[in-house]
DNA sequence: CTGTTAGCGCATTCAA
DNA sequence: TTGAATGCGCTAACAG
């Protein structure tokens, strides 16, 4: 292994000037900076991150914690854990995983949340190292999320633009902003473009859908397309469609939200608004990591990292 | 933060002594080392990992990593991944999460590798810390898997008994032990119990299901049993069965492999082999986490662990 | 069985 | 601008 040390002698300096050029570059001589820099990259040399923990008061272990049952866990947090974690390793973090069962109260030098929900604040409140949100929040913490309402508008805005006359929009039923946003986005594009269109919220399970849509199928006409808050639903209103003797995508089309796997499962791929997963745990992780450095200055504004998500046109929209 | 020495003063004993307590128990008088323990729980002292990592030359960071697509990526390695989290945060392990584009090679204790094909072994021959997989191999790697032979077995048992009269195993076309033995088991029990059967080899996708039930949809009479080696194919034998008009699961029965929320998207929800996945990563953790901690005595046999799956029965078989 | 000494690799003092 | 000393919390090696 590779220390300041052996750095050092190789550059016949301390192993202090060493430490400076990683930590603070521009109290060393420029040339001399260069050298190092020259010396530390011929050593291949990487800080032992335990060293670093150990002086610094710091564990290097960031938590990510999943308040969703497990079993029914959306697939798209592999994608967003494999952002987190890239990131992290960059700058020698680890992570560890909590689940709301298994939330273990070890060390750690921040908190990544997903999957709050309203009743989960009272807990949040009481962590004591920073925090960042994957969604947003109106109770003043960081968070990385997408536009949820721009995004539904999109989707909206196409399935109007491929000539489907009726919109309907299926939400979930839950009052999180993320669900308001979206059922917002529609609302406002349907209006102001005086389309005929309804609102549904179910449960967020592609059965609730299919039986929903099977139950009120006289309701839909042809020519309607459902723009969805989620694949899961999406997927249900499919099966109703296709079961019902609907073709899609020529009669009705089916718009989806979240974009992984799910919607390879569908009968006809879904059209889906594509989150861009692995880009919004890396911001995650670098707004955490940003705050726990700058740990000590006064509470700023909240602070939002928002990725716009992209629609992905497959087979079950014109 | 309660250190060692917080913990010695108040037992009015030297910090080793509190060490050697966490460490090395049995070199402790018993009454002291209950007195002792006492005082830690009182005062909730959690030792210091980075402390740890540093003196004893380990980093505590064990990688998993993960050779699919993340983006096709099945959604059950979630579940493998909170019970390896579960395990490696009880040690004061982190984890570090790696994929094949991903690599970085800092340092770390051990490996758990998922998703290795044949091709990959090359790259995991160079590893120098200990390793152990999630799934069989031939290679002498220690690994963790369920009995995929004894699971299809239990499936295709369970098909006979419930009054299908002829077989279909859908199995996957990569010849990964894993697939090789569910096929064998299929093959073995339908061979022995002289029953009608056939032996399917798709791409692991619920298209790719669904397209070739449909195209020889002449070959499959009524009181079909398909027996699948994934919750994908599952899915995709269903969609096919259903828009040929088929009864699930009166007419046609369909049990799929894994148990991990695809099997909620089905239109019935699926008859799967449930793989005990937060157990399995438990286990995982826990044999590197030995391997590591006897990494000097000489290579003993393989080590395997076997935990068995269970059959989840819902509606798409009888 | 228990305590003392020393050092893991690094970064924050302070002094030159 | 650079270097020397000190200590973070813990454990291995030795001494008692």
């Amino acid at each position: 292994m590779i220390t300041l040390n052996d750095v050092a002698k190789k550059a016949n300096v301390s192993k202090m000037t060493v430490s400076r050029v990683i930590n603070h570059p521009d109290q060393v001589r420029p040339e001399l900076r260069e050298l190092i820099l020259d010396v530390m990259a011929q050593l291949n040399y990487q800080p032992n991150a335990a060293a670093r923990a150990l002086v610094g008061r710091r564990t290097r272990v960031i938590k990510l914690t999943i308040f969703e049952d497990m079993d029914t866990t959306e697939p798209y947090y592999m994608m967003l854990l494999a952002g987190i974690s890239n990131e992290l390793n960059q700058h020698q973090y680890a992570l560890q995983i909590a689940t709301r069962n298994s939330f273990q109260n070890g060390e750690c030098d921040g908190y990544i949340l997903t999957g709050i929900r309203q009743t989960d604040y009272a807990w949040v409140s009481r962590l004591t190292q920073p925090v960042v949100f994957f969604g947003s929040n109106r109770q003043g913490y960081d968070y990385v999320d997408t536009d949820n309402y721009q995004a539904v508008q999109e989707s909206t805005k196409y399935a109007v633009e491929t000539g489907y006359t009726h919109l309907v929009f299926i939400g979930i039923a839950v009052a999180e902003p993320f669900e308001l946003d979206r059922e917002r986005g529609f609302r406002e594009y349907v209006t102001t473009h005086r389309i005929s269109a309804q609102i549904i919220r179910l449960e967020n399970h592609s059965h609730t859908a299919t039986a929903y849509v099977k139950a009120h199928w006289r309701n839909f006409p042809r020519n309607t397309a459902f723009v969805c808050a989620s694949d899961r639903l999406a997927i249900g209103v499919e099966t109703a469609i296709i079961s019902e003797g609907g073709q899609v995508p020529t009669e009705y089309g089916v718009i989806g939200f979240d974009g992984v796997l799910l919607n390879q499962i569908a009968t006809k791929r879904l059209t889906t608004m594509q989150q861009p997963l692995e880009a919004m745990g890396r911001a995650a992780a670098r707004l955490l990591l940003a705050n726990i450095n700058h740990g000590d200055t006064p509470r700023r504004d909240q602070e939002k990292v928002i990725i716009n998500s992209r629609l992905s046109v497959a087979e079950s929209t014109r």
